[in-house]
DNA sequence: ATATATTGCGCAATTT
DNA sequence: CAAATTGCGCAATATA
């Protein structure tokens, strides 16, 4: 499962290194969280249902708790000014590959140059296209995901305080029944009967 | 708080319309989440402390249950072929905007065509590194904020289960001392002060 | 006004 | 092969 490593952004890549593959790995910092899809902790057993709640009033202030991390700047300085981006048609994935490394696992293939798509392409395009629209969908999704797990988070915050509350009910007047119960073999029986029919 | 409603993309746009305030608006689907930041719905009260559960193992499924967003190619068929951004130097923002509407609030501004940056300045290329530094870790924040959150649900949720029993364990208690104290009233009132000992 | 923080967007590499 | 995800940089904003 080798992360889409890719360091030096894409576009820029292009007119900055024809060889974008391999190369400049393990830089990601924060653990490059690739687990995020699949593993989005759950959320199943409950029910997305009645979420029209919504009241944005909170603040979130998650105070910075993380520490210092560099976010080294990966590209920095290898970025000189020429405004690239020109005409780099043919697909940059094309030839060559550096297989320095003297690895080479037994499966491994070269770039393979794949088909050759040039940018001016309709069908370029197209497949932009209809990628970019799968990109929106996909992002508005998990929006929407984040906002239904923050609220159900308030949700349960509420439901557990007002379940905290009910136990703290239900232990006193189990503290009284009993604190009754415990006078019954003593002396004055009477006083007890009356408490008991308070409760 | 006019929201970011810039459509077209920016690096699209500037070849595509060299004014690029103004116009097209309201055509972000899903309500455009604007808040989204700022409005994260509280969070606030609760300590992030002993986070460090992370078991990921749910599944997370969504079930697409979401009403079917045509998630409108935006500059779709407006993309010509030209590989465009070439150059397209010097900040869109620049000069001319429409000032059509006669309100123009008394402290509001030109455009001033600000300081005109090309992209080949070392400031420029500066500035975007540093944007991009911040952004990696913007974005690194807002995952540990997400991590955060889908953990304190599942916690809470836990936590929700344990009290429930709690309660319904209470409740059961309380019953039967009720019970037995109704009966302290009635005929044999000897078994009753058994029952009371083996709660 | 400057610097940093957020956010929507498109690209390309990967996954599914 | 198509759609879904994801990391990345860009530019417009929002904040500080």
């Amino acid at each position: 499962m080798q992360m889409c490593e890719s360091r030096v952004s894409s576009v820029i890549q292009e007119w900055l290194n024809p060889y974008p593959n391999q190369a400049h790995a393990t830089l990601n910092p924060t653990s490059s969280s690739p687990a995020a899809s699949t593993n989005l902790v759950s959320m199943d057993l409950i029910s997305y249902s009645q979420s029209q709640g919504l009241r944005g009033s909170g603040e979130d202030r998650l105070d910075e708790q993380m520490m210092s991390l560099p976010y080294l700047p990966y590209t920095s300085s290898c970025l000189s000014g020429t405004t690239n981006s020109g005409n780099h048609h043919q697909n940059p994935t094309g030839s060559m590959q550096d297989f320095s490394p003297p690895f080479l696992l037994p499966t491994m293939r070269g770039p393979v140059a794949k088909r050759s798509i040039s940018k001016d392409s309709a069908e370029y395009r197209l497949r932009r296209e209809r990628n970019n629209i799968a990109v929106r969908k996909s992002r508005d999704k998990a929006r929407r995901r984040i906002l239904m797990t923050q609220q159900r988070a308030l949700q349960l915050q509420e439901e557990n305080q007002k379940l905290q509350m009910k136990i703290g009910q239900l232990s006193q007047e189990l503290d009284t029944l009993r604190h009754i119960l415990s006078q019954q073999h003593l002396p004055g029986s009477e006083e007890a009967a009356t408490v008991v029919s308070s409760i």
